[in-house]
DNA sequence: AATCATTCTAGAATCATATTCTAGAATTTA
DNA sequence: TAAATTCTAGAATATGATTCTAGAATGATT
């Protein structure tokens, strides 16, 4: 990724955390950025473009802290705690990140550039059902389409997550990390 | 509610429901209302308030579902099951209204105008609450805040149903109805 | 019932801004 | 080195949200 590009994206990133993405034209980033309008239409195309781009960073960067946490684990428990876990952690650790997807998840799905961040998470969904295999066929949890699996294991956290991110609630995340990994443990065992 | 609200919102909701909110010019709600463009502008102010005022009829039509399932509700395991099953029920029976209130959640947090919507929020909430405190006291179910309960209650299901509405799964929703029930209720009963 | 104030409707004018266009500079390729 | 390509810049265009102006309908007051 060029050096252009990138000075693009963290212009047009401090932008949009701050006034919101239709609040924030091109000449903003312009002025952020110190990168012609020409310019920044040369390399991105259009203004949604930087956000898919943006998007699709902070999914592949959760993404890959998850791996990580993933081949660590020896059973199926501590593998379902540890996806609670590391979601957990990457939103406490990234609040700004995690308030930009929640924010435009919505509007990158119904974008023209969708394909890029469907096949991204469809890579996603490839690993965790890899991983899972196993452990269905071991019995160690219920025989399960992923996307029930991960509804059951991310569904609580997340929910609360973005509440937590909007600050309607005066507990903190970090506070119900084991509920939530415990929850979702018992809620996939079989 | 004014006839010509009433005219303008449905076909707003056409426009939005076919073309994406931003995709959808006030000229091309003009067209399916036969209202003109002074007119809309004169009820509704701006573009984002049309949105609102849609968002929160779906929100009202689904917690006043969700009260009537409740008053009915004869022990703390009923109620806990009736809140998932009505969720589901309401997005199985209006699936656009869904895909819209998912799609546009974030713009409507976002807007100027959200106070309404945190508002009617806010008093779904304390209802909820209302509704929890005896079981809580009878050690029904634990004790935990009440944005805990909601994200463990409902936040499986509402994953599904967004991965459902979007039809990345080839699984029914309703097929999980039961699975989300039990699941919820083992999630917060004491 | 006549006057006045208010609310509503209409469409034209304005304004903001995303996108495209044109020209030239820098870089790569043959 | 020359041609081809990619990149940068800023001006021009186009689209569409919003505001403005004028007049029609409605309602209140006498």
């Amino acid at each position: 990724m060029s050096q252009t590009k990138v000075r693009i994206l963290e212009a047009a990133l401090s932008c949009f955390m701050d006034k919101g993405v239709e609040a924030s034209s091109i000449n903003d980033i312009r002025e952020a950025s110190g990168i012609s309008v020409g310019s920044i239409y040369h390399h991105f195309g259009n203004k949604e473009a930087i956000v898919v781009a943006l998007f699709l960073r902070a999914m592949h960067d959760h993404a890959q802290m998850q791996e990580t946490a993933l081949v660590q684990a020896g059973s199926a428990e501590e593998g379902v705690k540890a996806i609670v876990a590391c979601y957990i952690d990457w939103i406490v650790r990234n609040p700004d990140w995690a308030r930009f997807v929640f924010r435009y998840k919505a509007l990158v799905d119904n974008s023209e550039l969708a394909d890029e961040s469907r096949h991204q998470s469809k890579q996603y969904f490839e690993r965790l059902q890899a991983w899972f295999a196993p452990h269905i066929e071991s019995n160690a949890v219920k025989r399960l389409p992923l996307s029930v699996y991960h509804s059951l294991i991310i569904g609580p956290a997340q929910d609360f997550a973005l509440r937590w991110l909007k600050g309607e609630t005066r507990h903190s995340l970090d506070q119900f990390r084991d509920l939530y990994m415990e929850a979702a443990w018992q809620s996939v065992k079989q």
